[in-house]
Order: structure tokens, then sequence, then C-alpha cells
RNA sequence: GGAGGGGUGCCGGAGUGGUUAAUCGGAGCAGACUGUAAAUCUGCCGCCCUGACGGGCUACGUGGGUUCAAAUCCUACCCCCUCCA
């Protein structure tokens, strides 16, 4: 398998359909908003033509209103695998979402336990109560190494490990195991220089607009998608929600629109380091169009060598 | 021409004599992460020295002044905004 892995806008979807030409791929995404169907200008899906000409997966897999999660990624993606492994052709996973990537690349054994929405909400009025440190407390007790890694206010992520401690009786810490795939997987991390990379995001967030974001968002609330869904909390989305409620103008919603997926791009570095080894790293920056000729055949020759 | 309001750190915006390098928000920087992940959460954030504690310097339009002490009071000047004409 190849993976393509870098921030929102360096040009990862580009380069993947460049190599699809020269190498029999199939694309895998692997991003946590082009799952929705009908939310396609705002996650900066792949063209219908795009998706004609190379098979995509994971892509437009559940309606804004349904449940996704990790585990459902897993799952989906692992099939989508599978059966391109069968074809003999060569998965190609592109996508930001590092949580995702990584779980397969590293395979990351998920805890097969669902959400518990009646204890979320319980738990959920408790901390507000009774603070989350209370829940907090309680999680040293039973599962003292989660309890470790996360912090005394992420209420989220205490009700998550609780939850599990409720269903299996067992510690979160206790369930998580990884199993390295039994295939090679080529790592390509493409960067930019920073301030270039916000100015790539910029554009392409104007360019949303002009290509009628507000329009879709207009669209899914028409169709009864709730402002508090997760999918219509994703970037461009909210802000664009809030613009039509008249709480800012369209003007404050594009900037904001802009510093969000600037911070994003930045949490996206946090899981993937340009010092990590096992990425190979192509930096694109001073190249206007994304991904030029020289990277290009580069990355060419890399997958070249990969494969033979 | 007349009346009034205001100039604070990258931006917005508190603060009206000391405990203020200056609440808070945004931006920026750094980090955590195994069923919401574009989520949730954490740290830093004037400059210099320090790993940290701490120390030094410069700061609230500009120049004077009052005071032991001023972003906060007085004064002159510059600039901005609103209303009337």
């Amino acid at each position: 398998m190849i993976v393509i892995v870098g921030p929102t806008a360096v040009g990862k979807s580009e380069l993947a359909l460049h190599l699809t030409k020269y190498f029999p791929a199939e694309i895998i995404s692997a991003d946590s908003r082009q799952i929705y169907r009908y939310m396609d200008i705002g996650t900066n899906k792949p063209t219908p033509a795009e998706r004609l000409s190379v098979p995509h997966h994971v892509i437009d897999v559940v309606e804004p209103d349904q449940d996704f999660s990790l585990a459902i990624y897993h799952q989906l993606a692992n099939e989508a695998l599978k059966a391109i492994q069968q074809k003999e052709n060569l998965p190609l996973m592109v996508g930001g979402s590092g949580l995702y990537v990584w779980s397969l690349v590293e395979g990351w054994k998920i805890p097969q336990v669902p959400p518990n929405q009646k204890l979320r909400d319980q738990l959920e009025a408790r901390a507000e109560q009774e603070g989350s440190q209370r829940l907090y407390l309680e999680l040293q007790d039973i599962d003292p190494t989660a309890a470790e890694t996360i912090n005394p206010n992420n209420t989220r992520r205490i009700i998550r490990a609780l939850e599990i401690y409720d269903a299996t009786g067992q510690p979160s810490s206790q369930l998580q195991r990884k199993e390295v795939p039994d295939f090679p997987i080529l790592l390509i991390g493409l960067t930019q220089e920073r301030s270039e990379l916000y100015e790539m995001i910029d554009w392409r967030v104007d360019r949303m607009i002009q290509r009628g974001l507000v329009e879709e968002v207009e669209q899914l609330l028409e169709k009864g998608y709730s402002p508090s869904l997760p999918s219509m909390s994703g970037i461009g989305y909210r802000q664009i929600v809030q613009f039509l409620r008249n709480e800012v103008t369209l003007r404050e919603a594009i900037d904001r629109i802009k510093y969000e997926t600037h911070r994003l791009a930045r949490h996206q570095y946090a899981w993937f380091r340009p010092g990590d080894n096992r990425i190979h790293w192509f930096n694109t920056s001073k190249i206007k169009a994304g991904v030029n000729l020289t990277i290009l055949n580069k990355v060419k020759r890399l997958v070249e060598s990969f494969i033979s």
C-alpha cells in the first residue's frame, strides 16, 4: 500500500491522481469529513470526473446525520483494502486524518465497545454537576494507565475510558493492541512552508465560496440536517451556518474558516511529523500549482522501486 | 463652524493612581490523542538572559507636568469617530 499524508491543501489528492496514471491504483480516502454525502464543496471532495477515472473508497459512505467513528472507518477501509489487493491493484491511501491513517498503517486493534449513549448522557450530566474532576478520580481508580494520558479536563476522553470499563470490566489501556500489517507500506509525506500553506488554504477557501459553499449549506439545512450534528460542525459548515443565521457577516465567516483551517493544518502536523523517518517527505514550497513535475518524478521513482 | 466620544500589546477589547507586562477573546506557536478526531483537551504567547525559579529592559498616540508611585490625574499638541450646521 502507498500512503500519502500531509496537511490539508498541500496537494495530496493531486499527487495521488497523477500517480494513478502510471500505476493501476485505487484510492482509499482517509478523511474524516469526506465520508458524509452531500458535503462536497466544504470537504473538498474529488470531483465526479476524478472519481469516475479512478475508484475512490470510503467517500460518501454515510448520511450527514449518521454516526461515524474510527472503528467504522477502520472496518470500511480494511474492506476496501482487501478488495483492492484481491484485484491485484495498488491501494493508495490519501488523507489528512492522522488518527485514521495510523490506525490502518500501524494495524491498531480498536476496542470493540460501541458508544453507549445512555451512559454517556448520564456521565456528561454528572460531569456538568460534579465537575469532570470527579469522573477523573474514578478513572484513576479503575484505569490508572489511561488516566495518565488523559487530561482531567478532557471530559470526552474520560467518559470513553469509563465506557470501555463499564462494558468490558477491563481498563481501556489493556485493550489497546497493534498488529503490524503483513504487507509493505510506503509512506509519502507532502509538506510546505507554513506561510505558503496558509496562502494555499486561504485561496482554496475563497474558491469554495465561489463554487457555492453557502448554497451547499443552505441545501443541507433544507434537508433537515441540524447544525448540531457532528457532520455540520466541520470547518466551513459551522461558520456558514452562523452566517445564514445572521450571527456573523460573510466576511467574518470566511475569515474564521481560514483561521480554523490553519489550525487544522497545524494539528495535522502533530500526526505527520517532518521528523518521522518512516515517512518519505517532499517539500512543495515555492511551487505555485501544487505538485510539479520534479516532485512527481521523484515520487514515481520511489513508488517504482517500492513495488518492484 | 458648533457639540460630544475616543486613541492600550499582531488584531479586537478590558482596565481609571500602587498588588499591571497589563483581565479576556482572536490570531500565532507548541503538544496530547485507539468508536464524536475538521472532535475533545493542554501549555506558551512584549524583548533579552535562564532548563526552571528568577533577573534586566521597553511599553498603554506625542511632548511636558503633578505624585514616593501614572495606562490611569493635569496640560499642550497630533490623529480618529459620531452628531448638529
